[in-house]
DNA sequence: ATAACATATGAACAGATATTCATATGTTTT
DNA sequence: AAAACATATGAATATCTGTTCATATGTTAT
């Protein structure tokens, strides 16, 4: 019986031979490339501690960076910018109240995101 | 009325003053800086395009690496450094059956985090 | 208008990260 | 025992990321 010669691997003569269907099966399932991408980007605004923190902190309510910043305790540039951050990946949303900035968290899929992996870590 | 001075951002006196009721109450409650630390660790796994393709495709059920190689389209070296991570981080698990090591998603928290953010984009 | 306040932004630098390449490890077949 | 197979690992490199510093923007009070 003969193979095909895989050209992702091609040391490999044998390559994804295992389950064929499966994964011919799966191919058509599978996420796009794009997805992917923008999911993966998503996650990275949820992998920084500092940002992490900004995001728990909103979980009380909204707040204005003034106290985030004393919340988190670093810098107030080191926090707009993290903010920015959050912000373009639509995980926090703001509105203006005289001089200040009121931000909070943008839905529920980021404190379900933010409970799910606190969930994950205690075990 | 007097300010106190404010240690972490010292060019603004009245830092931290706008809500110092609500943020002593919510630094009660703050996450620690490790578990911080912990969950950031937790999504920085899963801030990576090729780790999502990974873990998309095992949703599927357990695979081995040569079809997860099929699936995503890259180097085996990749694809293996990036199981690597995804096992430190807890989201995967493997089995050995002859030559072949079978990964899968090590728990529901994995696939509840990939649905929340797979809605997430979603909008 | 001017000063003070609250926050944002750009550049720069140090540290982290993903891929590639070469090679090593563990398993099965011959 | 040797060869082939399936996967892991280490080093190197180019790219990305977070903080800091300096400064800009927008708002309110004087």
């Amino acid at each position: 019986m003969e193979n095909e010669k895989c050209l992702e691997c091609p040391h490999h003569i044998e390559c994804g031979g295992k389950n064929i269907e499966l994964v011919k099966r799966l191919a058509e399932k599978m996420i796009t490339e794009e997805e992917a991408y923008y999911v993966s980007e998503l996650f990275k605004a949820l992998s920084d501690m500092t940002r992490v923190r900004i995001l728990f902190s909103l979980l009380g309510g909204e707040m204005c960076v003034c106290d985030i910043q004393e919340l988190v305790g670093v810098t107030q540039s080191a926090i707009s910018h993290q903010l920015r951050t959050l912000k373009q990946a639509g995980l926090v949303r703001y509105r203006r109240e005289g001089k200040s900035l009121y931000y909070s968290i943008a839905d529920d899929h980021v404190s379900t995101m933010l409970a799910t992996g606190l969930e994950h870590i205690s075990e």
